[in-house]
DNA sequence: AGTGCCTACTTCCCGTTGGAGAGTAACCCA
DNA sequence: TGGGTTACTCTCCAACGGGAAGTAGGCACT
C-alpha cells in the first residue's frame, strides 16, 4: 500500500510543473501581449491615415482616445481604457492630457512600444501571406468532418 | 429638429466602421494567435527536451497529449483539447492517433505551424529582452500612483 | 471476477471576464 | 435651460474558461 495514491501522484507532478512554464518570463509577456486588444492598439498607432480595407501599414503617430475608439472597431470602451492603461503601465505608451476646452488625450508610442509594433507588423505580414491557406485549411477540415 | 440625434450619428459612424478593421484580414488570424494557449502550444512543440527554467528553444518535435498537458502547466485539459483542435483545423498541427494498447496521440507542427513558430520565437526573444524594463516601468507606475 | 489504472477526452458547475449601454464631470454654445 | 463635446466610469448580464468529475476501452494485478 503506497502512501500515494494515482490521484495524489498526479497533483504532485502537477504541482511540481507549476513552477516550471508558469516562471517562463515570456509567459507573463506573452499574456500581455495577447491580449485582444493590445496588438490593435499597437497595430493602430503604429499606423498612420484611414487605410482602405486591411492595410494597417505607415509611420507611427498620436491618436486620440476618440480616434482609437472608432478605429479599433468593436472594442468597448471600458476596454480600451483598461487596454491603454495597462500599456501605459508597462511603459509601452504615453499618455498625454492637454486641458483644452473639452480635454484632448493622446496616446502615442514609445520607443519600446514602437519596437514591439515592429513585431507585431511583422505577424501582421505573415497573417496576410498565409490567410489563404488557413482558410483553405479551414474549409477542407470542416467539409471532411461533415 | 434634426432626423438624426447626436446619439444616433454615433451608432451610425460606429456601423460604419464596424466593417473596417473588423474585416481587415490580420484581424482573423491575429485573434487565433493572441489565444492564451496557442502560442504557448506552439512554443512547446517548436522546443524539444526538458528545459531548464524558460528556456523554450530546441528543436520542433511531436508530442503527446499527456506531454503537452504537463508542460504547460496550467492549460486545463478542456482548453488544450480545444485549442489543439482548432490548431489542426488550420492546418498548424497534425494529430495523429497511433492504436497501441492505451492510444497514443501526436501532435506535431506542419510547415504552416513551424513558419509561425518562427515568429513566436521572434516574440519571445523581445519579451526577454525587454522584460526588465516592463517590469521596471510597472514598478514605478505602481509607485507614483501610490 | 473485481478492483484499479491508463490515456484522451467530454461534461457539468461556477467564478471571472468582457460587452452594451447609461451615467458622470467639466465646460461651451444658443 | 437644454443640448453638445470628450474621456471616461459604473452597472448589469451573457459567455468564456478553469476545476473537477465522468467516460470509453482495455491491460494487469490478485
Amino acid at each position: 500500500m503506497p502512501t500515494m495514491t494515482a490521484a495524489q501522484k498526479r497533483s504532485q507532478v502537477k504541482a511540481d510543473y507549476d513552477a516550471f512554464l508558469a516562471g517562463c518570463p515570456s509567459r507573463q509577456l506573452l499574456d500581455r501581449i495577447s491580449d485582444k486588444w493590445v496588438a490593435l492598439i499597437l497595430a493602430a498607432l503604429g499606423s498612420d491615415g484611414p487605410h482602405p480595407a486591411g492595410d494597417c501599414t505607415g509611420e507611427p503617430q498620436s491618436m486620440r482616445y476618440s480616434e482609437l475608439s472608432r478605429r479599433l472597431a468593436g472594442v468597448s470602451q471600458k476596454m480600451l481604457t483598461q487596454t491603454l492603461r495597462s500599456l501605459e503601465r508597462d511603459g509601452l505608451v504615453t499618455r498625454t492630457v492637454t486641458p483644452t476646452v473639452p480635454v484632448t488625450v493622446t496616446y502615442e508610442l514609445t520607443d519600446l512600444g514602437l519596437s514591439l509594433h515592429h513585431l507585431m507588423r511583422a505577424i501582421k505580414e505573415w497573417a496576410e501571406a498565409h490567410m489563404d491557406e488557413v482558410l483553405g485549411n479551414r474549409e477542407e477540415y470542416d467539409t471532411r468532418s461533415t
